[in-house]
DNA sequence: GAGGCATACTCGTATAGACGAGTGGGCAAG
DNA sequence: CTTGCCCACTCGTCTATACGAGTATGCCTC
């Protein structure tokens, strides 16, 4: 067992009654926020910390779960505990819906991940006829059957958004909307198409922890949040036509609204 | 010790290759989301589930400490663990900050969360003249020297946000603005009268896990994620004329924006 | 040289025990 | 009745130990 490369780490003050866990914790962390610990870099394992503080391991592991839950760090079984690389974030501009974008045969996700030089991916296509929730069906003016299309979002490889659209049945049934690809300009274009002119989008946001699911289905490292993201879609007539809800991993976007000041 | 009441949990699977402490967090999370725990109410004791599945303490605790890293209950030193309440949310609307809302001698929080039955104060108030961080700095076109105004948001008591506003110094210098209180419609009535007529903002959102100084500024419970909001106001000239930096308890807030589909 | 195995290192899971500290209720003394 | 103390119950912190499981490396065998 090598010995901790001196001055990386301080030691514990005795006297004081901050607990033991949170001293390390702390040192740890400023260790990380100073940079002496690069993102991606490793931290001393586990027995080495036992060693350095002269503390039992449950202590050095209560420390280190901390800085899990902070985000700050991440571990990996066999190899070690390593200070979490910040992602590529990805920007979502408020005129991504914008009819200007809308013209190309590629998705939006696609083309914008490409100029961003990253590898786009969707998967887990899943279009089904359902009855909507309660939030649904409140938002959409109450259809009794709605139409989902469900897709998850990679970029270069990794899960960044899940999300589900939904229509009422009436609307969509029967047209491209149903369709596993819904062709050039998505589901927007052939909403207009069918004559339902879109008028203004309205976006609920919220951030919190995610679910055991979707730590699964993003593969999310703990201390990541996720946006929640309920969108829904009002045609000049003033009818909700779509709806849509997405989950993002909260490490990797940056929402970017532009407000008039009217 | 009184014996768990029957039938509000279940046994462990030792066949299963689920871990033993996971398997009691499932157990306790399925029970809270179908309501046998309602919002508010206390868990069984450490020591009662400890019992109940016949393992030891720090199995039950590490099932525990995974709730509460999810946000789902909070612990009360010497009192027990709770299934965390929704606090009731506060809704942003984004055109909170149109000037037809700048009429009055309140403040727009103040306004608005005594319309939603809240009572509102702000507090450790502070008006500094610094230098800009870099980001700041970028934003506000690199002025040597800014303004800065601190403030803390409550609701009932409760800490919901923490914002810091940077205005360019040569623009703030020796007017209402650099007072702590800038009279009625707030630093964006004092602008315009100054002759920076606004023109439109931009809003730049994230959502992160706490550090331990938000932690204790916002009073955060386990589990709660924050919404860091960054906005910056653009006059008719297209001069930046003020960033406010905004950190929001996420489990106090939802933003809502009108998005118009162009 | 290629493949496979042993090994040492990593973190993950679990046990058993000890003491500290915050909370609240009951009981006893005034 | 009121005050104050004690005690039981709660979670918080810490130690010591054990074994399992994933990873990487180097050596040995073929």
């Amino acid at each position: 067992m090598a010995a901790l490369p001196s001055g990386l780490l301080g030691s514990l003050d005795p006297t004081s009654d901050r607990a033991v866990f949170r001293q390390i914790a702390d040192q740890l962390r400023e260790a990380i926020d100073r940079g002496r610990f690069a993102e991606g870099a490793k931290l001393p394992s586990e027995a080495e910390l036992v060693d350095h503080f002269g503390v039992s391991r449950m202590t050095v592991r209560n420390a280190l779960s901390m800085l899990q839950s902070e985000g700050l760090v991440s571990s990996e079984h066999g190899k070690g505990v390593f200070v979490r690389p910040r992602p590529p974030v990805r920007r979502l501009a408020s005129d991504r819906f914008a009819r200007r974008h809308r013209e190309q045969g590629k998705s939006a996700f696609t083309v914008e991940a490409e100029a961003a030089g990253s590898r786009p991916e969707v998967d887990n296509l899943e279009v089904k006829e359902e009855r909507p929730s309660a939030d649904v069906s409140a938002r959409l003016g109450a259809p009794r059957r709605v139409l989902t299309r469900r897709r998850r979002y990679l970029l270069d490889g990794r899960p960044v958004e899940f999300a589900t659209s939904y229509l009422p049945l009436d609307l969509a049934r029967d047209t491209p909307i149903a369709q596993p690809n819904p062709g050039p300009g998505g589901i927007y274009a052939r909403l207009e198409e069918l004559g339902h002119k879109l008028d203004r989008f309205e976006e609920e946001i919220r951030a919190r922890m995610p679910s055991p699911q979707e730590i699964k289905t993003l593969r999310l490292a703990a201390g990541v949040p996720v946006i929640h993201l309920v969108r829904t879609a009002y045609d000049t007539k003033g009818r909700a036509v779509e709806v849509c809800d997405t989950v993002m991993a909260a490490d990797a976007y940056v929402l970017s609204y532009q407000l008039p000041a009217t």
